[in-house]
RNA sequence: GGAGAGGUGUCCGAGUGGUUUAAGGAGCCGGUCUUGAAAACCGGUGACUCCGCAAGGGGCCGUGGGUUCGAAUCCCACCCUCUCCGCCA
């Protein structure tokens, strides 16, 4: 969410910076609404002070003995009148509040303007992509043959975008998860969380999914829970409504949970393999940080993405999204795309994002940073560290072998039991 | 799922319709005393939020409604915690 008084008092920047987005958000109608609302408040609270001391006044009558009966009858009448006041200060309130939950978070001055993903702007490379002197398989392929990838036996038992990891295939990505959580743990110093794959509708209000993407999102029947579309939710959440101690900042998880989305609109796109599936796993890196470090943290929490797929030795590439690119709720995003042999270019396998006060604004979540300080927004940032899945496909496609056998990273192999090839 | 108990400020805890402006205590801050500290004593101290330039005012006792001139207190719904029972990995 927005900063009402930055609305209010610097209106023009606001919708300057949003104008990067490339898209319309009708801004002014904030202006009509706030100002209803504000005037309607004034009212109403005029009233409430007259029944507060008329409140305090009629015992005191009582006790002298003397009638009330007409400032009761009196305060009825402004009673109804505050009601009628509430309710309309209500109604307006709703009004802005839902217009406020759908308008995007301003990019950051270093993001640029620009319309898709066509205008992202490329920072920096690792590694060189394999040159390959046989014809490369897809991962479908290579996890057909190999009996690990099987889309189909997902098929009958749930449907379209669903695989079934079989023997070494299901070895090799909890390997890697196991892999990316105890070096986050480990060597970067973030702290474990397994939270629920379900989360209600405040935690999905809190992070930006909701009111505006629902129908991204699985809702479980007879529920108002959500299956979680990433950690970033559930985590997040568990500061929700609370006040921390900034000598606690910044606070670092990281956490593994299988991610559900419904991948409305994306029909016909990636159909093939692992890539866009209903169901995929990730591990996710979530901080809580003081607003003058945040993009500092967002440096290093990229940099911790980057340093899984050092490791692995897979090429990558990081990008920064342009205003058209860049999720709802986040003022700056660093994507980290993998080298993908069959798609011969690099694929998003990590998204960082700071997304400064406007997740904590909505989740309530604060900092003091001494007791006697007044309570701040804390800035909240995450990022994939990575997609489990994403990350399996690009092992199997850039270390295949000519036999179709693919060679396990070596950070993977204590992992996999000393297991250095997968074969037939 | 069933039965019961409960949710009050940083914490403990009182409060069943009106000087409650949320008692009292702990903690915290300041002071007296002390070589220093502790203890004792004295004084101070709810957080958050909304409107307002300010003065000030409104709201907040799990959440949301309702009754009333007036609600922490009465009524309704929901959420959460604890105990017991049932079921279950």
């Amino acid at each position: 969410m927005l900063d009402v008084k930055l609305l209010r008092s610097d209106f023009d920047a606001v919708k300057a910076a949003l104008d990067k987005r490339n898209k319309d958000y009708n801004l002014e109608q904030f202006i009509e609404l706030d100002k209803t609302r504000r005037e309607l408040i004034g009212q109403v609270e005029e009233l409430k002070s007259k029944q507060n001391a008329a409140s305090k006044e009629i015992p005191k009558l009582k006790k002298e003995g003397k009638d009330t009966t007409e400032l009761m009858a009196e305060m009825k009448k402004l009673s109804d009148a505050v009601k009628e006041l509430d309710a309309q200060v209500s109604e307006v309130d709703e009004k802005l509040n839902k217009f406020l939950l759908t308008v995007p978070n301003t990019p950051y001055a270093e993001v640029l303007p620009g319309k898709d993903d066509s205008e992202n702007q490329e920072l920096r490379r690792f590694g060189t992509p394999r040159e390959f002197d046989f014809e490369v398989k897809p991962h479908w392929d290579l996890g057909k043959e190999l009996d690990i990838l099987d889309p189909e036996t997902a098929g009958k038992i749930t449907g379209s975008r669903f695989t079934v990891y079989k023997g070494l295939g299901a070895r090799l990505e909890r390997a890697i998860i196991n892999f990316m959580l105890d070096t986050h743990i480990d060597k970067h110093g973030y702290t474990e969380v397994f939270p629920p794959f379900m989360v209600n509708r405040k935690s999905m209000t809190g992070t930006g999914q909701l009111p505006k993407f629902e129908e991204d999102a699985f809702k479980v029947a007879g529920t108002d829970y959500f299956l979680v579309p990433t950690a970033e939710v559930p985590v997040t959440n568990m500061y929700a409504d609370m006040i921390l101690d900034g000598k606690d900042l910044p606070i670092k998880h990281c956490a593994y949970t299988a991610c559900f989305r419904a991948e409305a609109g994306s029909a016909g796109r990636d159909t093939r393999g692992v890539i866009r599936q209903h169901q995929f796993n990730k591990v996710e890196m979530v901080k809580f940080a003081k607003p003058e470090e945040s993009y500092a943290e967002l440096e290093s929490l990229t940099n911790d993405a980057e340093d899984i797929l050092k490791l692995l030795g897979l090429p990558y590439r990081v990008v920064r999204l342009c205003g058209g690119d860049l999720g709802f709720s986040s003022a700056m995003t660093y994507d980290i795309e993998v080298w993908m042999p069959s798609y011969n270019r690099y694929v998003e396998i990590s998204s960082c994002s700071n997304f400064e006060g406007f997740q904590a604004r909505r989740a309530n979540i604060k900092y003091k940073e001494n007791v006697k300080d007044k309570a701040q927004l804390v800035h909240t940032l995450n990022g994939s560290g990575l997609a489990a899945g994403r990350t399996t496909a690009a092992i199997m496609e850039n270390f295949q072998q000519e036999d179709g056998s693919i060679i396990i990273p070596e950070v993977l192999r204590p992992y996999m039991g000393g297991i250095e090839r997968i074969t037939k």
